[in-house]
DNA sequence: ATTAGCACTCATCTACCCTGAGTGCTAATC
DNA sequence: GATTAGCACTCAGGGTAGATGAGTGCTAAT
């Protein structure tokens, strides 16, 4: 730990910040006075915090305003002065097991979460989907829904589920369509979407005879199913909460916050960063150290949750600088262990991956 | 149409709304007086307009500043002075087109429609999802994917497809799948949910035998299955183009028509109004006229589009009072229009219904 | 090393005035 | 009777000046 800094500079850029995140406003030497800690007058602490300004933990917005934090100083504040409340932790933990037991759908968990987050914190939360790589197929089944609908239905790795009506112009009866599956299934079953090679095809249309365009259709959809499931999904929540705090509405930001939050490619950034340079679990950006430049003036805190076989996702919450990070990282951290939880007895219930299901169709 | 207003107190009107419409500024009599169309003095025009007020058109919002319409004058402008710009809408007509025609999801084409309506028109637009009711059963399949896994899979009038992956404790073999597959097919085909009765129920559970559990968790995935497809959903575009106009801004209440936004539940009286009263298509609610109390400082413009079988969805519209009602009301129309023909062709395309599957699972 | 005291800075607030756009009214004109 | 010119009046918005007060840095005393 950084010992650049005594006791009492601690303690005093300890209530700068403290007192900063509570009101917003810069802490000027006389509040800081006031603490009962501290038996000192505002003349040593104005010494103190010229010494701390020229260490770049603290600023002056303007000649005669008091001291706010730098990021150096949030920093430093986030590294060194945080520690788990466990009491208040326990008492969320309750609030979210509630909900999470009973919502199966991958989609409305997330959702679930997300909102959650954001109620609980009052700023803007994020989560993104599982991303998921090199998708492998379990099951396919064909089945004759009524003349000229065929319905497709393919199971992926981890129990996701995609569907797409396929219209076909020749009538395929009831025998082809076991026998397509048959050949479908043996072909096809444990291959990765890269896997599935022009010999591959040619070789099903060969053998699929008479029905080779069903095949290909199925073949196209196959494609289309898996790659738009690697594609990244990201929900937001509460995003309106950053009108709250002045310094962003003020910074004449918001439009273009708010519009990164609606247009989600934006985060992707942030996402990628997020699960790859995850260390122990929580990551906090501070103004400029968040990898997304809309972003800049906020901060912004992420984890990441496991979906299993190493899948990750993301979820994180953006806030003006000052925000409660003891609070948001203990939101995060139940929401991140409830996630990890959920995802891991569901993998031990099915007796494999998570039994969430997707969406597909066409 | 209304005598009330003479042929120059219309025109000053006209012009009153089309500056005010473009400007955002109150309107003064010696502005009007500059139209060449009109060859009075400012004076002339300072006595229609007192009349004008005394009607109920315009109002000043202040002693020293021009006028600007009402709620009434904006009314009287839509109903009486709108009419369609065919050229332009052939233009965008052909933008549309390239789109629609290749998206065969209905949630990403709805995306791509609503994205489309905000971008063109720098509004907020919204689009619901068809809201379905009394679905029917038109096929149901039971497959076994893997020891304790059995994938269960629905399908709805009009194509719509859900599926779930049930966790069973007993083994199922082939052929007792098969069994409970014309069992199912056999009892449920063509059934509503709500005539799906307790009787069904114990009769179906009788003749499943041995695998009446799952039974009862097809049963149960069948109820959810229909009930969320019947949930209405909303998406939304563009919602931070309510910022781009002051007059919303610096009413204080952008914070509450985000929170509209984001939160659809509160939309749903406008999608229920708009689609219930649609007269010949296009429906505009000014300020106080709309469904929902956090817009009434704002003008909403909806239409209806045809999933068919007189299942519909709305699309609409959301902007100051002083938005461009001519070019909203040529973009819905463009919308509306190529939905209708885009669900109506797939409905012919696949011999039924919509071929726009769904999401599920578990 | 700490403190008291003091001069200085500067954002914010209020009061005030000025300006200009726009009106309504009246009397003259068409 | 309709239109116009002229004029006094209103009022929001912008600008300026001064008062206020929070906060600082520096110096000299403790």
């Amino acid at each position: 730990m950084d010992n650049e800094l005594d006791a009492r500079k601690k303690k005093i850029l300890d209530i700068i910040i403290k007192n900063y995140l509570a009101t917003g406003e810069p802490v000027g030497s006389r509040t800081i006075s006031k603490d009962p800690d501290l038996k000192v007058s505002s003349a040593t602490i104005r010494n103190e915090m010229s010494d701390l300004e020229e260490m770049g933990y603290i600023e002056q917005p303007h000649t005669s305003a008091g001291r706010i934090p730098t990021d150096k100083g949030y920093r430093y504040y986030v590294d060194n002065m945080i520690q788990a409340h466990d009491s208040e932790i326990k008492e969320m933990r309750r609030l979210v097991n509630d909900q999470a037991e009973k919502t199966e759908k991958l989609e409305k968990l997330l959702q679930k979460a997300v909102k959650a987050l954001s109620e609980n914190t009052n700023y803007t939360s994020l989560i993104s989907t599982p991303e998921v790589t090199g998708s492998r197929i379990k099951f396919i089944q064909l089945s004759n829904v009524s003349r000229h609908n065929v319905l497709a239905v393919i199971v992926l790795d981890g129990n996701r589920v995609k569907n797409q009506m396929l219209h076909v112009e020749e009538d395929v009866d009831n025998e082809s369509i076991l026998k397509l599956n048959i050949l479908l299934n043996t072909t096809l079953n444990g291959l990765r979407i890269d896997q599935i090679n022009l010999a591959t095809i040619a070789q099903l249309r060969d053998q699929a005879g008479d029905h080779s365009s069903v095949v290909s259709n199925v073949l196209e959809m196959v494609v289309k199913a898996i790659k738009e499931d690697e594609g990244l999904q990201v929900y937001t929540s509460g995003a309106t909460n950053i009108l709250k705090y002045p310094e962003l509405v003020e910074s004449g930001k918001v439009s273009e916050l708010l519009g990164t939050f609606e247009n989600k490619e934006n985060l992707s950034g942030l996402i990628e960063e997020s699960i790859n340079s995850d260390k122990e679990g929580i990551q906090v950006y501070i103004g400029q150290e968040a990898p997304v430049e809309s972003l800049k003036d906020c901060s912004v805190v992420t984890a990441t949750y496991d979906f299993g076989d190493n899948i990750k996702g993301m979820i994180g919450i953006v806030g003006p600088k000052r925000m409660d990070y003891q609070n948001v990282v203990d939101n995060l951290k139940v929401v991140k262990e409830k996630l990890d939880e959920v995802f891991h007895e569901r993998r031990i219930g099915s007796g494999e991956h998570p039994d969430t299901g997707e969406e597909e169709s066409s």
